[in-house]
RNA sequence: GAUGGUAUAGCCAAGUGGUAAGGCAUGGGUCUGCAACACCCUGAUCGUCGGUUCGAAUCCGAUUACCAUCUCCA
């Protein structure tokens, strides 16, 4: 029994999906006219995450999200680099693949781009108007935002409250074709210097930046879809249009259940990390230093609705408690190699890991609690580093138990399984361990102590066991 | 002006009425030829003030500090 905090009522909700086993959900993806910072990956990771415990619960999950790829940031920022525009969201529509990857964020199940969705999207503002909802004014369209009931409801705005122009970005032209201002652009009119533009009834032009989700969510996933999902920035405005917009055009609820992740803050004062203040980290520039499993986990483990502070301190300790899950499972995993487990089942570990199955799910059942999941896990790696020192194991439940393991820090995103590659030659390394264990029982300390000083100064840890000598790269 | 969020040990953080989970760091111990790995032990009365209650970190009121949203920032 899932719960999930919906942000249009407040509180938390059971969580039911609208077809049995499936969940549709839609997040909101980037503007791809930059690498992305790490504000963007952490909405990419929390749902990323609630994704794969939704996965984890068995459920089949239809996870679109998009790439924004026509936009007046966009057409800046390839005016800026003297290249087109496609060839500008081209390769940092490649670069978030190839940022996301590491952290491993797995890719949508459908990834539309907004520029290939452009009859869609006449289509749709072409209803609305016929609607009344929308209007044309001097080749742009406008919604009519008063026009739909309890507009605002998702942020708890009301719209009379709304102060005009407070974030100070409003155009000054583009009010005076509104007939009111809390109006937003569904279809932008051509500008006289942007290349970029699409045919319309009402003359070339491009879509304005809200319309693009709608059609998208509702030709991918239908007219409700179960959760849709973003930045906490995007309930207001860019999800309250969206809502307008779509029930307007077909007359249902357009999402049954709306997520919210909350900020990355950086630096001393905490400030809110964002494209516009200029303070951001780019998750490319990260990847240059941190390992992206401690990032993943730094992120993934603090609640999605959260503010999180990205600092270093974090980070550190993440590398920590990653280095720590890993080492749990390597160690149970090399003690199954030996040739002494027992054929059978072993009880005692079968009923340890089922309660800390179930513990897992009541942790993450509650709103995706992480916090809670972590402690379950951190139980779990202590009670395999014991299972590792018993005097006998049994390689069925030792097997399951590492499965299970595995799965329940996957849906944190941390792969604890070993990744050597095989092609690595370890023959040297074996044979100088082989030459120490033989110092060791020669009582020859002083070899052995060189040897293994050796090794380290090459990366190379070695660590004693009753089952023999392992060793790990650093 | 309107609407939200946050405040718990050195740091991160759970907890929504019954005598404060967990992690990191610190210190001590066990294991070890020594070490490494691992395991065990070790800390706070919950921003401030007042109220309700047999009992509050948890409810109510006030107050302080910080952060955010209010038409193209995840």
């Amino acid at each position: 029994m899932i719960h999930v905090f919906n942000t249009m009522t407040r509180t938390k909700e059971l969580f039911k999906t609208i077809q049995p086993g499936i969940v549709n959900m839609y997040v909101c993806g980037p503007t791809v006219y930059n690498y992305i910072h790490i504000g963007n990956a952490r909405s990419a990771i929390a749902f990323d995450t609630i994704r794969r415990y939704f996965e984890y619960s068995d459920y089949q999950v239809n996870y679109v999200s998009n790439f924004t790829d026509v936009d007046d940031k966009i057409i800046k920022a390839a005016h800026e680099a003297g290249i087109t525009e496609q060839a500008l969201t081209t390769k940092f529509e490649q670069a978030f693949n190839d940022d996301t990857a590491p952290l491993n964020i797995k890719p949508a199940t459908v990834r539309p781009l907004a520029t290939e969705h452009i009859s869609e999207i006449i289509t749709f503002v072409d209803d609305l108007i016929a609607k009344g909802y929308a209007y044309e004014a001097d080749g742009d369209v406008y919604f009519r935002a008063r026009k739909f009931p309890d507009y605002g409801h998702l942020a708890h705005q009301n719209i009379d409250d709304l102060e005009v122009g407070a974030s100070e970005r409003l155009d000054d032209g583009e009010l005076a074709r509104k007939e009111d201002p809390v109006d937003f652009a569904v279809w932008k009119g051509a500008d006289p210097e942007v290349a970029i533009t699409w045919d319309s009834p009402w003359g070339p032009g491009r879509p304005g930046w809200h319309i693009e989700c709608s059609v998208m969510a509702i030709k991918y996933l239908g007219n409700t879809i179960d959760i849709h999902g973003g930045g906490q920035d995007l309930a207001f405005p860019h999800h309250t249009n969206e809502i307008a917009q779509s029930e307007a055009h077909t007359g249902k609820t357009f999402a049954n259940y709306w997520l919210h992740n909350g900020f990355v803050t950086v630096g001393d004062d905490n400030e809110k990390m964002s494209k516009s203040l200029g303070n951001f980290v780019t998750v490319h520039d990260l990847l240059q230093t941190v390992n992206p499993q401690a990032l993943r986990l730094m992120m993934a483990t603090t609640h999605y609705r959260r503010p999180l502070a990205y600092t270093q301190t974090a980070i550190t300790e993440a590398t920590q408690i990653v280095k720590r899950l890993q080492t749990a499972y390597t160690n149970v995993a090399f003690r199954l190699k030996q040739a002494d487990t027992m054929t059978t089942i072993d009880e005692a570990i079968d009923t340890q890991v089922a309660q800390f199955k179930s513990a897992f799910m009541q942790a993450m059942d509650d709103d995706f609690n992480v916090a809670n999941a972590m402690t379950v896990i951190n139980d779990f790696a202590t009670a395999l580093n014991v299972y590792a020192k018993a005097d006998h194991v049994s390689a069925v439940s030792g097997e399951q138990a590492l499965a299970e393991f595995a799965d329940q820090v996957m849906v944190i995103g941390v792969d604890v399984k070993p990744s050597g590659r095989a092609t690595d030659d370890n023959s040297w390394i074996e044979a100088q361990v082989a030459a120490r264990d033989a110092a060791k029982k020669a009582k020859d300390y002083a070899q052995a102590d060189a040897i293994r000083a050796e090794l380290k100064a090459q990366g190379i840890v070695l660590e004693d066991t009753a089952q023999g000598t392992r060793w790990k790269k650093e």
